[in-house]
RNA sequence: GGACGCUUAGCUCAGUUGGUAGAGCAACUCGUUUACACCGAGUGGGUCGCAGGUUCAAGUCCUGCAGCGUCCACCA
């Protein structure tokens, strides 16, 4: 109490929410407020003097997700971003958004569905089940917005778009259409990722292997050696593969047949040659299995060989199997080792085999390769670039959409932050195989192909085996006439994700939005979506622009504990920003995010550090307390500066031209750093505890002086400071005696 | 198997074109005489992973090696 008086009569007028130390929570969501009231988010409401187009698109988080710090990092250095651009008098637009994550939202809703009621999808039926999704995703979509405003991002929510809504979705089907019209778009029976326990299968990139170690077989096939760790996939095996040079089977040439003893009584084995084959592994001798492994497939494919299935889409054996009919392979594989070893065809087994299997990253359990027709982006298709803003391309070019991919970054049209993964794009679109765009799952853009049988046409586990005696329509309305059935499949959630810098703004419409502000400005992400997403948006805006869809790529790291490990609910170690946000503030999270953080690296976070951020903006709270009481009644700004005060002015000008070229260049943590140093050990350690003295009386010159380089400094630091700490600068901008009625967010950076 | 990254104070990391080793947190000592204890002044602590090389000068450039991590790859 008595030193609360204390303040009273040393601080004057000043504003009594000085007096105590900042407190965000009783801030943050007032200023939001009046960021959002003013209208300045929407670029289209900014000042005259805003003139030049900048764009951010958002990359849209989960719409049934929650905020988490990965989220954070990616607003602050985005809004960092928005905010010194904004300021700069840029018409700066950030673009919010959600996205529907197909999979791994209708896994979610099937969950709850299986827990709450013990209905399956199929129980309830498809309709019945995106009635609940859309309910569920509604439910989620206000949650994760309102998270996103927490962190002070600048986005323009009258844009706001979601990746299932009416003009996404119309833009979805019009690039299928036109890159299906291209020949871009094909469907085929290949070789796909099918995940048995999400019945859908999934693109390459989707899946994640583990190191797993297993029993390997070895195996009399005849009068060969084959090894394999799935006998339960060999009993179809009829074709025996080995290196044309191999000398040890010099005797057996290509073509050549010989009966051979198999698990289900004598086959035909016929003798296939081909260098795929690595003579050093095993004996150098292999069965294929065509239909559940892609090299066998391969093979197959080359030299025109049966491709038989094996095992069904649950996972079950398959007729193929004779007596293991009907079981699943996991359980049956113990009793087909047992009836080779009861037949003397097992040789040796060597138990501690280490190798790969194949998992679906989203959440699914191991992969089976399967042979179904399934629609494909062809990326190695020659074909005449309908239109081209292209570095290097001209309209017209006999291009793929491969070299389109690779030539833009090439040519240093599109920028990649860090530069080093450049490399790690290029050696990934190198040996790039077609995309698997369809997925079984029901939750997504359904494909707007339609079909109608001409008469007999065989099925192929459910799925047409080729389009022979089928019509084909594509389209996004049914066609006339009688017998029309939809493609039951939806389209990878990336194939939407890939039209987003541009299907957010319009496209396919002509619309204002799409001619300023594409191609954007920067995407910036995490390096782990790099392929998944970033080289999906080239190929889409490259082709059906002949657009790039941004000029820069800023890819940030990954958040991970204290300790470097992934944060994850099992381990129980999430800091949850939220909470950070409650704690100690949102300008103090989005510091801990960005200090100390370089490009593409990695973040271990820890909750010291974010506390160490609150001292921060508290410190510049108490600067400007102290700077305000001492300025308050004006009267210098006149003043001409003493010798000193002239050469701290010199200093900051040097500051100011670094701080603008760091960002300039998105080195963020650089210039954070330095503002954070020049604050507290130039600012309040030297200048504030030089100008005591001459603020105490005496000299009326040297006062004013004083008081003039203080308020100044200040001002331009709250200005340098608004794109890292947007919060408490505004605040504080508010308390500063202005003539003027204007928010921080627009105020001309002071440079 | 290939590629990339990391290795600097107890912990987390800066160190931008090579020029006498830095910050935050943690620890310790002292300080509450009026911007700030969410503070100030100070102390301790590093042969910059290892071994060579280039240079007047290397944490920084080059070569090799090791450990850790990540991504890519059709070894049955």
């Amino acid at each position: 109490m008595e030193k609360r008086l204390v303040f009273w009569y040393y601080f004057g007028n000043v504003n009594p929410k000085l007096l105590k130390p900042y407190n965000p929570k009783a801030t943050e969501a007032r200023v939001y407020e009046l960021w959002e009231k003013s209208g300045y988010f929407d670029p289209d409401k900014l000042p005259a003097r805003h003139k030049d187009p900048f764009s951010i698109v958002l990359p849209p988080p989960n719409v049934t997700g929650t905020l988490h710090m990965g989220h954070a990092a990616m607003l602050a250095i985005e809004d960092i971003v928005i905010r010194f651009e904004r300021m700069r008098g840029k018409r700066a637009l950030w673009l919010p958004g959600t996205d529907s994550a197909a999979l791994a939202t209708q896994a979610k809703v099937e969950d709850i569905l299986y827990k709450k009621e013990k209905k399956t999808r199929h129980d309830i039926g498809r309709e019945a089940l995106l009635g609940r999704i859309e309910e569920f995703t509604k439910e989620s979509e206000a949650t994760i917005v309102n998270q996103v405003k927490r962190m002070g991002s600048s986005l323009d929510w009258g844009r706001y778009s979601y990746t299932m809504d009416e003009t996404r979705n119309r833009a979805v089907n019009e690039a299928f259409k036109r890159m299906y019209e291209g020949g871009l778009i094909y469907r085929g029976a290949r070789i796909v990722n099918w995940d048995p326990k999400l019945q859908t299968n999934v693109s390459d990139i989707e899946i994640e292997w583990k190191e797993e170690t297993a029993p390997f077989y070895y195996l009399t096939y005849g009068p060969f050696t084959i090894g394999t760790a799935r006998p339960e996939t060999k009993f179809g095996d009829k074709y025996v593969v080995m290196h044309p040079d191999d000398e040890r089977y010099k005797k057996y040439k290509h073509g050549d047949t010989l009966e051979v003893e198999w698990v289900n009584g004598p086959v035909t084995a016929t003798i296939v040659k081909d260098k795929v084959v690595d003579m050093a592994f095993g004996t150098g001798v292999m069965t294929i299995t065509p239909w559940h492994d892609q090299t066998d497939f391969d093979i197959a494919a080359r030299h025109n060989l049966d491709k038989e299935q094996i095992i069904d889409q649950k996972g079950m054996l398959m007729p193929i199997a004779g007596e293991f009919a009907g079981v699943h392979w996991k359980k049956a594989r113990p009793a087909i080792v047992e009836k080779l070893r009861a037949k003397g065809l097992v040789e040796k087994v060597d138990e501690k085999y280490a190798h790969r299997v194949a998992t679906n990253s989203r959440g699914g359990g191991l992969l089976e390769p399967q042979v179904m027709l399934q629609w494909f982006v062809d990326v190695n298709k020659e074909f005449k670039l309908p239109h081209s803003e292209l570095d290097g391309f001209e309209k017209g070019d006999t291009v793929t959409l491969k070299r389109l991919m690779q030539g833009v970054v090439e040519s240093g049209q599109i920028e990649i932050i860090p530069d080093r993964f450049k490399k790690t794009y290029f050696h990934w679109i190198k040996d790039l195989r077609d995309w698997c765009i369809s997925r079984q799952i029901w939750y997504g853009h359904q494909i707007p192909v339609w079909y109608r049988s001409t008469g007999a046409h065989d099925r192929l586990n459910g799925t047409p085996s080729d389009s022979r005696g089928v019509e084909t329509h594509v389209g996004i309305e049914r066609p006339e006439g009688e017998g029309w059935e939809q493609d039951p499949d939806t389209l990878d959630t990336w194939f939407s994700s890939g039209l987003w810098t541009f299907s957010t703004l319009g496209w396919p419409d002509k619309t204002k939005d799409l001619e300023t502000f594409h191609p954007t400005d920067v995407l910036e992400t995490g390096y782990d979506i790099l392929f998944f997403w970033v080289a999906r948006m080239v190929l889409m805006s490259t082709y059906l622009l002949g657009q790039i869809p941004f000029k820069k790529v800023y890819l940030h790291g990954l958040v991970r504990d204290g300790k470097g490990r992934k944060m994850s609910k099992s381990l129980g170690n999430i800091i949850d920003p939220l909470d950070m946000i409650e704690k100690y503030g949102a300008d103090a999270t989005r510091l801990s995010l960005i200090i100390g953080t370089a490009p593409g690296n990695d973040l271990k976070l820890s909750e010291d550090r974010v506390r160490g951020y609150k001292h921060f903006a508290n410190k510049l709270w108490n600067v400007a307390r102290f700077v305000l009481s001492n300025t308050e009644h004006g009267g210098f700004e006149k003043a001409k500066f003493a010798k000193e005060d002239a050469a701290r002015m010199e200093e900051f000008e040097a500051l100011k031209k670094e701080v603008t070229a760091h960002l300039d260049k998105y080195e963020f943590y650089l210039a954070g750093d330095n503002l954070y140093h020049y604050l507290w050990h130039t600012f309040a350690d030297k200048v504030i505890e030089e100008s005591k003295e001459a603020l105490k009386g005496g000299n009326a010159a040297q006062k004013r002086s004083k008081q003039k380089l203080l308020h100044l400094l200040l001002e331009d630091q709250l200005k340098l400071l608004h794109p890292f700490i947007p919060f408490v600068t505004e605040e504080l901008w508010s308390m500063l005696p202005h003539k003027k009625q204007s928010l921080l967010m627009i105020e001309p950076w002071p440079i």
